[in-house]
DNA sequence: TACTCATATTAAACCATGTTAATGCCGCCA
DNA sequence: TGGCGGCATTAACATGGTTTAATATGAGTA
C-alpha cells in the first residue's frame, strides 16, 4: 500500500486513462487488482472450453488466442489477446462457452473474480465505463476479422492482421515505430486467417519479395518497411482501434 | 398506463424472462420503452456510418443487417439483426465507427436515448443483467460467424447460417418448426459468407438436390426438411445461442 | 401491351487457394 | 555424436470458388 504506481498496473492504467480520467481511489483500485498474479506456460489452456468459470482476466504479458475447433478437426482463432486486454467475462455469463482461451506463450494474468467486479462497477463509474468500453473495442475487433475473412485475398488478409498488431502493441507501448516481436507460427497464422499453411508460407514471401515486410523466423521480429503502402494495398484503415475518439457526451451517457 | 401488457412489449418480455424473473416494475418499464415506434423502410439506413448517435434501439419486427463497405466496393454483411434484438448500443461509445446499419425489410424500432439506458441500469439489477446478457450472446454470435467464414466450405456456411437463423428466429417465435420467411436475395446471402452470387445459387441448388432444403424465391419461405441430417452435414452446433444456460450463480456474479 | 429493373439460373474459362509430398533447418536430448 | 520432432520452404497437382456472360423470370410501370 505504498504510494508509488506498481510496475503491473501501469499498463492497465494507461491503457484506461487513455479515454478515462482516472481518479486516485480508482489509480489505488487498479494497484490492488494486480497484486497478485498467475503464469500461464505456452500452449496451457487458460479458459477451457464449457468451463464455468464465473472471472474475468487482465493480461499483464505475453500473447493469447481466443480459438473453436470445428467437427473435421480445424482450428479457427477468433482473436489474438494481447498485454492490457481483459477477458473472459462473457464465458461466465454462459454455462456453455464453446471457445477456448489458450496461452500461445509464456503469460502473465491478474484473475478477477466476478463479485469483485461487479462491486468495482458499483463503485466507479469511470472503471465501470473502462469495462463497457472494453468490451466494445473488443467486438469492434471481432467485426473487423469478419471483414478480413469474408471480403480479402491472402495477401490483404495477412497485411491487414500484421497493421493491425503493430498498432494494438503500439497502444500498449510493445511495439517500435514499424516493428515487433511476433510470437506466431505459420500455423497459427493459417489457422486465424482462414488459410492453409503453404498458402501462408507462400504469401509472406511474396510480402517479402514486394519489400512490404522482413520477417525473420529464427528471432521472430517482424518489420513493416512502409506502412503506408501496405495498408493501402491491404486495405486497412485503423479507424476501427481508435480509443481517442471517446466524448465526453458519450462518456456521460452510456455509463449503464 | 392500463394493466395490460401492450403487443409491441411481448417479444422482449418473453425474451428477458427466459433467463431472468421480471418485476412487475421492469415489465412496466419495457412497457414504457416500447410504446412508441419508428418505422424504417427496405433499405433505409438506420444506423449511418460514422454516425454519432448515442442511442440503442429495440428490434420490434422486420429484418436488418449491420455491414461493412471494402475499399475495393465489395460488401461485407457482419450480422443479421432480428425481431427482438438490440443494437446501437456500441456505436454509441465511439465516435467513429465504421459499420452501418440498414433495414433488409420494413423494420419497426423502439429507439431508446442512452440517458435512459444508463437510468434503466441503475435502478434495475435484472435490466441491466439483460443488457450486458444480450451483448455477450451478439458476441458469440460474431465468434460463430468468424469460425463459418475461417474453417467451413459453401455448403456448411449456407447450411450453418440457415440452421442459425431457424434458430434465433423461434426463440422469438418468428419461425415454425423447420421453416421460415427468409427475406434474403442470393446476393445478401453471398455477402454474408463471403461468397460470390453464382457460388451460392449453385450451392442452394446443391441443397435443394440433396433434399436438405426447400426454398421457393418467390415466397421466399424457406423449409429445413431434415434438421439433424443437415447439422451433421454442416457441422452446427446449437450451443453458442443457448440462452438457458445461465445459472442463478452467473446472475448474482455478472451483474456490474 | 411493352419496357425496364432486379433477381435467379446456368455454362464455361480461369485462377486463388488447398493438398500432398519431399527437403531442409534448427534445437533438443539420449 | 546421432536421431528425432517441430517448423519452414518449395514444387506439382487438384479443386473449390470467381468471373464473365448469356438467358430467364417476374414485378412494376408507362
Amino acid at each position: 500500500m505504498g504510494d508509488t504506481i506498481s510496475t503491473d498496473a501501469e499498463i492497465f492504467i494507461a491503457k484506461f486513462s487513455s479515454y478515462v480520467d482516472l481518479s486516485e481511489a480508482e489509480v489505488r483500485v487498479i494497484e490492488g487488482l494486480t497484486r497478485d498474479c498467475t503464469t500461464f506456460d505456452e500452449n496451457q489452456d487458460i479458459i477451457q472450453e464449457s468451463e464455468k468459470n464465473a472471472s474475468a482476466y487482465l493480461l499483464q504479458s505475453g500473447w493469447a488466442i481466443r480459438y473453436k475447433i470445428v467437427p473435421n478437426g480445424g482450428r479457427q482463432i477468433i482473436s489474438f489477446l494481447l498485454p492490457g486486454d481483459i477477458f473472459g467475462f462473457r464465458e461466465s455469463l454462459f454455462d456453455l462457452s464453446d471457445d477456448s482461451v489458450q496461452a500461445l506463450t509464456s503469460v502473465r494474468v491478474h484473475r478477477i473474480p466476478a463479485e469483485k467486479i461487479a462491486d468495482i462497477c458499483d463503485n466507479s463509474t469511470n472503471l465501470s465505463l473502462a469495462l463497457t468500453w472494453a468490451r466494445a473495442r473488443e467486438q469492434a475487433i471481432l467485426m473487423e476479422h469478419i471483414v478480413r475473412l469474408g471480403r480479402r485475398n491472402a495477401y490483404e488478409r495477412l497485411g491487414h492482421l500484421l497493421l493491425e498488431l503493430l498498432h494494438r502493441l503500439q497502444l500498449v507501448d510493445k511495439a517500435g515505430r514499424s516493428d515487433y516481436f511476433l510470437p506466431l507460427t505459420q500455423e497459427v497464422l493459417a489457422d486465424t486467417l482462414g488459410l492453409s499453411i503453404v498458402h501462408v508460407n507462400r504469401t509472406l514471401r511474396k510480402l517479402r519479395n514486394d519489400r512490404m515486410i522482413e520477417l525473420d523466423p529464427q528471432t521472430r521480429r517482424l518489420k513493416i518497411i512502409d506502412q503506408e503502402a501496405l495498408s493501402e494495398r491491404a486495405g486497412y484503415d485503423q479507424t476501427f482501434l481508435d480509443q481517442s475518439a471517446l466524448t465526453q457526451d458519450c462518456i456521460n451517457d452510456a455509463v449503464g
